[in-house]
DNA sequence: CTGAAAGCGCTTACAG
DNA sequence: CTGAAAGCGCTTACAG
């Protein structure tokens, strides 16, 4: 910067004013600076620049699994709405790995970025605190912060079960089982929640049974689909809500294109998120959506408000409702 | 830090070196400061840091789809390579937009990172100049750089092409079609050239209609498989080559599903890249691989060697082959 | 509108 | 092994 000032003619404080403040600076000095600039190809120090001014446009997002493409829309959610107020979206992914999420929060804290918006699998509220009490901001998606301690936007998984149990039972389905893992994730458990009501809501003509996977992969759902398939079929359920799209594409496949148990003649099933994977699957996926991309925009737009406000702020949770989408697997 | 030297009564150097320098400090004293750090609550000003030692461990990965599961293939694989030598890797998403993009290698440019990895979908030599006349090194992931202008790793996508039109012939398809869109994008245009080999190499008796789609997209795919499922089935290609998998899927939608034109049997189908979506489609999908991972891991590596060798490093292609994956839309 | 000066919070030789 | 001092490259009042 002192190169481009000497060969500009101007002082350095000239150079950051253009950078920085371009109306404080003559049309003819700030031309000649840019060129100065331009030919001696010069980056700002964005080290020095954060460390003076205290301050970082980017902002840090930690994502659990980028291998689901439900975190995959709340990125370009969150990515359109930084565009739209200027600022860069940093991603980091974890992979599931707490270790690893505590290590791109104290990154992300300590690069200084103007906050950070958090989408994990797992109660996080050490590391939130943590980033907290340093004065950073941090916007929750996906799970509940305990009592809160920030902001955060959710979906309304309870609804997202009883959407899923509703329709089974509606469209005449009576034996129902709900397969699930990890009820350490909380929407998990919200989901059992609410596939308990729909079933409670339709009083004794309709029984529900509770089946534990071994996790929420589609090769989990391939185990619980042969678990499934050695049933006689009189003791099968007829309508399956699977905690994810994933568990329930890879049941389907067992029990559909292995076993020869017809869905969804037999056994109607329903996935809940709705992910990329639901809709072309071998028997597509009646699935309770889970609007990632607006999840994403709301939480950009919690964390602007939030960093703006600064002392005025009050935390607040945005609880968007998921949508069922109809397709072959359960149809109407 | 100041407060924390104060706290354990040692001067500032002292507090700096227990943090990068442990060796160089009693156990007795790095114990306290310890203690104060944990106290107080202190985190190490990341900005302050990289200005005062000109570096920063985290190194920057810009991606033109993070939606494309051959990107997050990627992700994995030089994230992993990255936690081995303790750096840490930040994700920048494009979307297909070279502004954005420029703005990611810019900002990633600015915060001073030890190096980046570049997934681009067009050409970036530009951007790549800019980088690299700053010093920073940049390794370009499936994008062949300009002579030599930098590290790259690079999937043989002639290769591709080949291994995908030889299967169909092998397995006696004679009147092949190369289905495409986008021949800005390098990938495209050599698996195409790998089409053709394998074409000529069978000499006469196979054919070859090259045909263009709108883009890459499974929508694009619906469009393509609506204008063959519109031909007679005498004119109908018996085995399509098609040149991204998502493309590929929407054409057998189109063709299987909604013509009830049958594949494999009147027209076999391979598509390229294998991503997460190839195996659960209605017809599961033949495809060659790209290994997505390993391209990850290399890249790291190439971008680790540039990193330490210095002046000494010599630039260098990593090429990877491809590999047959063979599934029900086109089988042995 | 422009320039000189202080300071952001660290790291790194260097002397003890 | 420890401490005092210089310097990293900017931004921001402040005086002109």
């Amino acid at each position: 910067m002192q190169d481009v000032a000497a060969a500009a003619g101007v002082s350095l404080g000239t150079v950051s004013n253009v950078l920085n403040h371009p109306a404080k600076v003559s049309p003819a000095t700030a031309q000649r600076v840019r060129e100065a600039i331009a030919q001696l190809g010069f980056v700002r120090n964005d080290a020095a620049r954060s460390l003076a001014s205290g301050s970082n446009s980017s902002i840090g997002m930690v994502l659990a699994d980028i291998e689901n493409s439900l975190f995959i829309d709340m990125v370009h959610g969150a990515q359109e709405a930084a565009r739209a107020t200027g600022s860069k979206l940093l991603l980091a992914n974890t992979a599931c790995d707490m270790t690893l999420q505590d290590e791109y929060l104290d990154l992300f804290d300590e690069s200084r970025v103007t906050g950070m918006l958090l989408a994990p699998m797992q109660d996080s509220t050490a590391g939130i605190a943590r980033v907290r009490a340093h004065g950073r901001q941090i916007v929750l998606l996906n799970f509940a912060p305990k009592r809160g301690t920030c902001c955060a936007v959710l979906v309304n998984n309870e609804q997202v079960g009883y959407l899923a149990a509703r329709h089974l039972i509606e469209t005449g389905r009576t034996r129902l089982a709900f397969v699930a893992a990890h009820d350490d994730y909380q929407p998990v458990r919200d989901r059992r929640l609410g596939v308990r009501a729909a079933v409670e809501e339709a009083g004794g003509r309709v029984v529900l049974e509770e089946i534990a996977a071994a996790g929420l992969t589609t090769a989990d759902g391939h185990l619980a689909g042969q678990g499934l398939a050695r049933r006689a079929l009189e003791e099968l359920p007829d309508g399956l809500v699977v905690v994810t799209d994933e568990l329930a594409n890879g049941i389907i496949h067992e029990l559909h294109t292995v076993a020869g148990v017809r869905v969804p003649e037999q056994v109607a099933v329903v996935g809940c998120e709705n992910n990329r994977t639901a809709g072309s699957a071998a028997v597509p996926l009646t699935a309770v959506d889970m609007p990632g991309r607006m999840m994403g925009q709301e939480a950009m737009r919690l964390l602007m408000d939030e960093v703006e406000a600064g002392e005025r702020h009050r935390h607040a949770t945005v609880v968007l409702e998921p949508e069922l989408v109809v397709r072959a697997s359960a149809p109407n």
